[in-house]
RNA sequence: GGGCGGAUAGCUCAGUCGGAAGAGCAGUGCCCUUACAAGGCACGGGUCGCAGGUUCGAGCCCUGUUCCGCCCACCA
């Protein structure tokens, strides 16, 4: 009895199915870590988002693919933890908050920083929920229990723990040198910090030093620069020292216009290219990179001549407090009119701009704190090149080697209020700095008790550097941190390796002896369907939730998955996403025909038919692609693989052989299909889990059998992720098959090339020939490609159709073209020609016979011989169409 | 200036060990067939950027080169 016994509804529903599931899921246990536990351990430290922000297609990208992996791991048997968090994001967040104030008339430090931080802390608990939200309507199985925040107490006792060791160790220290200053956001930047504007339209303005006295008939050095302003804080003039045009004015000074200054001519050959320009250099220690350097060679004053808000300060004489820019336009001005302008051109330049506020970076003579980078960073380039950590794609580690080889000492300090606040204090009487992980009462050098904290916060990166130990308990030892370090992998973009992962690897190795991660996975950046970027002044901005929304989140999580090409970036469209909901669909389909047929468990039973082990034999060979794929972080692949199973083999071939089977009364042929049916659908949604999990939630949990009543199957998130062994490989039937599906697709052709309806029922002839399995199969022929194949001769008015060296004469009695018939046959017959003299060229090839490898000399052997005996079937029905 | 990646069907991309080029989408023809028209069946479509080389054999390996994208550094 066929009867339906379950009504599933005729589409899926995967708003309830999230809606439900998530939380039995969360609430089970299921995503919690136990380090006590039996499994190899699997761990994935979540790249914490910013705190206070929203879910974007990266964010979704980033986690879809996490969670495929955590899932399958889980499946797997490994004992996993995900651990997911959120960020302060320093700079960000102040700044956001600072926004929000000043709509309210509100100037931070008009508050003060105590009121301020509430502030923030009030922000970060009002929206710090919504990021976190959105993650589960993605459905991560992130440990929640362990959620971590950077500014949390156990961080925070982290990173002021790393801050004193590394002090202690003389690796972070405090010194007075030129930083990257934003006069916008009023605080030092790292290097990593300063973004370049490319292709600024400027100019290279030149202008002349008078000397202090005549040199010869010489009376002046003529300069140029792009930045006319800071020649208020020149304080020497370089040439080569080679340059015969200066090379007697080296000693000499110049008087400087507007500032009662003599200011050197000085011989450097570093800086000085006697080709560029006029061959002279001004040069203004306080505020250029290159020129300050000169100023250590030689020792020249350096003169800091702007407030931190870039305006001029007292050292600029009559230009005090004019803005930079400004001041620029007037000092031009001013020269000009003096007679000193020596004339400009054109210049296109980059501009050094702060990530944050966009301000033009000044550089300027700051008092921070610095880490010293050379001994941090070495070991971290011998852990990548030894091996103990692998970039996927490999040759991102070119990008994280080039950086470190030669890192620059990383400016920590910055002056904000949201962070963490530098664990020193200023001792007041003697000046002594005290560092501790205890707050201090006295001064360690003096006793004084004038003690002033510093004022500054740790770069944000401090602690995101922290993450994978930090976020396990350390430097407590914890059982965690023993189990869980180092984490398998680490998923993440391009744009943070050098912010992110390479500060997590070097810090790592130096706390914890170990790298942090095993695998670096970098994944690309989501574009629109142009292969623009997103932006929102663009206006092609995709929010995952809206989208989730729309298709639900199984289908958005397959479309990103499927995305996910190793080493390429992700092209977001509609048509993408259309695809693959009807690829759930489709499943859906099919898991509606098991229903119709199927109420219970099916028992096992005594006999498979061929298409039963077909199916499953395929079904294993996709179970073993996925699986590789899955471990190679070929998430393209993975979808790819359970498409073209799902859909080209269990939809489009078995459910059809299995038809025959079902709708019949033959009670064991029967069963088996039935059992067949349920197997594959309790492999398919188990494989499928990963990617979508509550779409296969949903097959499992109604998987007849696992829907009744009592029934102990449980959750598919914990049972067990199809193996390879789970299925035989069936090379027999494989080929019996393939032979079969050969046969049915050339009958479809004829049946498609002279346009005959699949109802009009056709007849073919074989000599009798058929044998084994697949003369088993000729019921498969009727069913599929509706025709009867009878032995016996072949018919007048017939289309021939060769598979495997079978002939198989369709009798087209009234119906056939004899022209169009020849004509294909021709087409055909030219084809095997072709071919034919391919394979025959091949092999009378003497060096092709004596050093091609001996399976390829016997497959092209074999293929020349069926080529040739088709082309006889096919020359003697061209010739009896005549 | 240094480095990395890419170039394969109209579009977006796979292509494992070097062994006669694949998918999705788009296109064409036929079909409401008892899971599915969000579907089925069939078909057409490629000088693998270019030029050399190695090899019996190259989309794949080597050399050079063009174009596109990105990163880093520098720019008086």
């Amino acid at each position: 009895m066929s009867t339906p016994r379950k009504e599933l509804p005729a589409f899926y529903d995967a708003h309830a199915a999230a809606a439900l599931y998530y939380p039995q899921w969360e609430s089970s246990g299921a995503f919690k870590a136990d380090p006590n536990a039996k499994g190899e351990p699997y761990c994935i430290v979540i790249p914490p988002p910013n705190v206070t922000g929203n879910l974007h297609m990266g964010h979704a990208l980033n986690n879809t693919l996490q969670d495929v992996l955590i899932r399958y791991k889980r499946m797997d048997g490994y004992n996993v933890l995900w651990l997911p968090g959120t960020d302060h994001a320093g700079i960000a967040t102040q700044w956001v908050v600072e926004r929000q104030l000043r709509a309210k008339g509100i100037e931070r430090r008009d508050m003060g920083r105590e009121k301020f931080l509430e502030c923030v802390w009030e922000w970060k608990e009002q929206s710090g929920g919504n990021i976190v939200r959105q993650l589960r309507r993605l459905g991560v199985s992130c440990d929640w229990s362990r959620e971590r925040f950077t500014m949390d107490e156990g961080l925070s006792k982290a990173v002021r723990e790393n801050f004193v060791r590394l002090y202690e160790e003389g690796l972070i220290y405090r010194a007075t040198r030129l930083i990257n200053w934003d006069p916008i956001g009023l605080t030092a930047i790292s290097d990593l910090e300063v973004e370049t504007e490319e292709n600024v339209q400027g100019e290279i303005w030149s202008f002349a030093y008078v000397l202090s006295e005549p040199h010869g008939d010489t009376t002046e050095i003529v300069v140029a620069t792009t930045r006319p302003e800071t020649m208020l804080g020149d304080t020497a003039i370089a040439v080569h020292p080679d340059d015969p045009r200066y090379k007697h004015l080296i000693g000499k000074t110049v008087k400087h216009p507007f500032v009662d200054r003599l200011i050197p001519i000085i011989g450097d050959a570093i800086l000085v290219d006697p080709a560029f320009g006029s061959g002279a250099v001004k040069v203004t220690p306080a505020h250029d990179f290159n020129d300050h350097e000169v100023g250590v060679r030689h020792n020249l004053p350096m003169i800091s001549i702007f407030t931190p808000d870039a305006k001029v300060n007292g050292e600029g004489g009559a230009y005090v407090g004019l803005d930079r820019f400004a001041a620029r336009k007037k000092i031009k001005q001013d020269l000009t009119d003096l007679g000193l302008f020596r004339g400009r051109q054109d210049h296109t330049m980059t501009l050094p701009k702060s990530q944050r506020s966009g301000a033009v970076v000044e550089p300027m003579i700051s008092t921070q704190w610095f880490m010293k980078m050379k001994p941090l960073a070495t070991p971290a380039v011998g852990a990548v090149e030894h091996g103990f950590t692998t970039f996927w794609p490999d040759a991102w580690k070119n990008t994280y080697f080039s950086w470190l080889r030669d890192v620059k000492d990383w400016c920590i300090s910055r002056q904000l209020w949201w962070g963490h606040r530098i664990p020193a204090w200023h001792c007041a009487d003697c000046g002594h700095v005290n560092v501790g992980r205890t707050d201090p009462t006295e001064c360690s050098a003096c006793g004084g008790t004038r003690l002033n904290q510093d004022d500054d916060v740790l770069d944000t990166w401090f602690s995101s550097a922290l993450w994978p130990f930090s976020t396990l308990g350390w430097p407590e030892r914890t059982p965690d941190l023993a189990r869980y370090y180092p984490t398998a992998v680490l998923l993440t973009g391009f744009d943070i390796i050098f912010f992110w992962v390479a500060r997590m690897m070097f810090m790592g190795l130096h706390h914890m002896g170990q790298v942090p991660f095993k695998d670096v996975y970098i994944h690309g950046l989501v574009r629109d369907e142009n292969g623009d970027k997103m932006s929102k002044t663009k206006g092609n901005v995709v929010d995952p939730v809206e989208t989730i929304d729309r298709v639900g989140v199984d289908a958005f999580r397959m479309t990103l998955t499927a995305l996910a090409g190793l080493g390429r970036d992700l092209l977001w469209s509609e048509k993408q996403v259309d695809s693959w909901s009807r690829f759930q669909n489709k499943i859906w389909n099919a898991y509606k025909f098991l229903h119709m047929h199927v109420s219970e468990q099916p028992a096992v039973p005594a006999a498979l038919g061929p298409y039963d082990r077909w199916i499953l034999a395929r079904l294993g060979s996709c179970v073993r692609n996925v699986r590789a794929a899955l471990d190679g972080y070929r998430f393209d692949m993975v979808a790819s693989e359970i498409y073209a199973f799902t859909w080209y083999e269990l939809c489009d071939w078995y459910l059809e052989f299995s038809k025959p089977a079902l709708y019949g009364e033959d009670g064991p042929v029967k069963d088996a299909a039935k059992h067949t049916l349920w197997t594959v659908f309790h492999a398919l949604s188990r494989l499928i889990h990963p990617i979508m999990p509550f779409f296969s939630e949903e097959l499992w949990r109604n998987l007849p059998g696992h829907d009744q009543p009592g029934s102990t199957s449980g959750t598919v998130m914990t049972a067990a992720y199809p193996k390879d062994g789970d299925f035989a490989e069936e090379p027999e039937v494989l080929t019996a098959i393939a032979t079969l599906q050969e046969a049915i697709v050339a009958v479809r052709r004829i049946r498609s090339e002279k346009n005959l309806s699949p109802k009009v029922g056709l007849v073919a002839a074989n000599a009798g020939t058929l044998t084994g399995l697949f003369a088993g199969q000729a019921s498969a022929l009727r069913d599929l490609a509706n025709v009867t194949v009878v032995t016996g001769p072949r018919p007048e008015q017939a289309a021939v159709v060769v598979v495997a060296g079978h002939e198989l004469w369709i009798n087209l009695d009234g119906v056939l073209d004899t022209g169009k018939e020849r004509e294909r046959l021709t087409k055909e017959i030219e084809k095997l020609n072709k071919s034919i003299s391919f394979l025959e060229g091949r092999l009378s090839n003497e060096a092709f016979v004596s050093k091609a490898p001996p399976h390829l000399l016997e497959k092209s052997r074999g293929e020349l011989q069926g080529e040739k005996d088709k082309r006889l079937s096919l020359e003697a029905a061209l010739k009896a169409l005549a």
